[in-house]
DNA sequence: GAAATATTGTTAATTAAATCACAGCTTCGA
DNA sequence: TCGAAGCTGTGATTTAATTAACAATATTTC
């Protein structure tokens, strides 16, 4: 009933994003007993159309059952062989002020093949606390915590003027993936997947749309 | 020197945030002395081609001289008719947990046309506290203070269960642009402008792209 | 069991964004 | 003063993402 492409092909980013999304949405269908689910309904619960829907859908190689609509479990264990890693990634938080501790505190508890399993500051009132479940070690033995724990990804929480050197030291010690929620741009070798996210910019681009709506 | 079109024209979504950080870098310069800018400068500054730049600073209609790069106190000039409202923009956070204090604190102190300038919350130990230098309203007065404060950018960062209720709430008093920092998905009004930004998702699509890089 | 209906999977068309390619100024160096 | 070099501004092209259009198929209705 499902069939997955056997050569090798990278999906795209956007796609990558929504299916993320579907997901989630899926696992509370399934929750509230639901078992199959029409590409046009999963398009209500985000704000997109049902040929989106069936065109990701279609990227992943899956197939439904005809005029039944998608069947739910299925759909999400499909979801979870493209999406997730077989053993799990482990991420780490590099900054945990306010971002930093929102970030984990919204991540732990979610199953979830990604896993927080430490959080670096340099404030030394927060060494070796555990915050929102997550122990905390100093930025100092960042690379020995990297290594023995094989953390790939880091979230970078830093205040910006020391986010630039952070993040090299981060590439150094051998992170696969970074989101920087900082205001500064990163420059780090291709083969690190970086992601950025600046709120001040999306604040401005909000404004501005507000200023000089399009029609 | 510089010459704005006239006639009306909403430019790519992309430019707009990509000119929201040409002038957080040109801000930079101009404190550090630098009067004047190439295109690839600009470019290099953040991860960008030279093209790019051009492309998007033809975009507000400015023109350097030539050879001698951009003028950096003209283009942040430009680039501030583009952006920013005249009078500035109100804006509110409703639900002041570490993500609204976050973006709060980023915000305070930031010269900007945009004033964060009231938080709201549920929880009865925050009201009327100042957080970051902002008042905190009980989330009842919401359509009560929007209004009469003009409020027209709201920031969600309220917990999952509230998010559609709280954004109703919002769009009946009347917001115009909204920042959905939740992990569900809104449906509002086409005229209100909808920006979302979803953290899990984010972290999913890193952990695919570490998990099968492109190329 | 034939016609009408609902939904998928996919090819083709469209739109939006990024990149290429190059003409045209300006300044510099001789 | 002339040629070379360095950048900009923009039309043309390419690439990526979205949307339209529709044939194919399963289900219901009569």
């Amino acid at each position: 009933m499902h069939q997955s492409n056997d050569y090798f092909m990278t999906l795209p980013e956007r796609t990558v994003e929504r299916l993320s999304e579907y997901r989630r949405s899926l696992l509370q269908c399934l929750e509230e007993g639901k078992t199959h689910i029409f590409s046009h309904e999963l398009a209500n619960l985000h704000h997109n159309t049902a040929v989106q829907v069936r065109r990701d859908i279609m990227f992943i190689g899956y197939t439904s059952m005809q005029r039944k609509g998608y069947d739910v479990r299925e759909l999400v264990d499909v979801i979870g062989e493209i999406l997730d890693s077989e053993m799990g990634l482990n991420v780490a938080v590099i900054g945990i002020g306010n971002l930093g501790r929102a970030f984990t505190t919204y991540f732990v508890g979610k199953r979830s093949k990604l896993n927080i399993i430490a959080t670096f500051d340099v404030d030394t009132t927060k060494i070796d606390r555990v915050i929102s479940g997550v122990k905390c070690y100093p930025l100092s033995r960042l690379k020995e915590v990297v290594e023995t724990h094989q953390i790939s990804i880091a979230i970078l929480t830093v205040p910006a003027d020391s986010a630039s050197e952070v993040a090299a030291q981060l590439v150094e010690a051998g992170i696969k993936g970074l989101m920087n929620f900082t205001t500064i741009p990163l420059n780090v070798p291709n083969e690190v997947f970086l992601d950025e996210y600046d709120m001040i910019t999306s604040l401005e681009k909000v404004a501005y749309f507000v200023k000089s709506p399009r029609e």
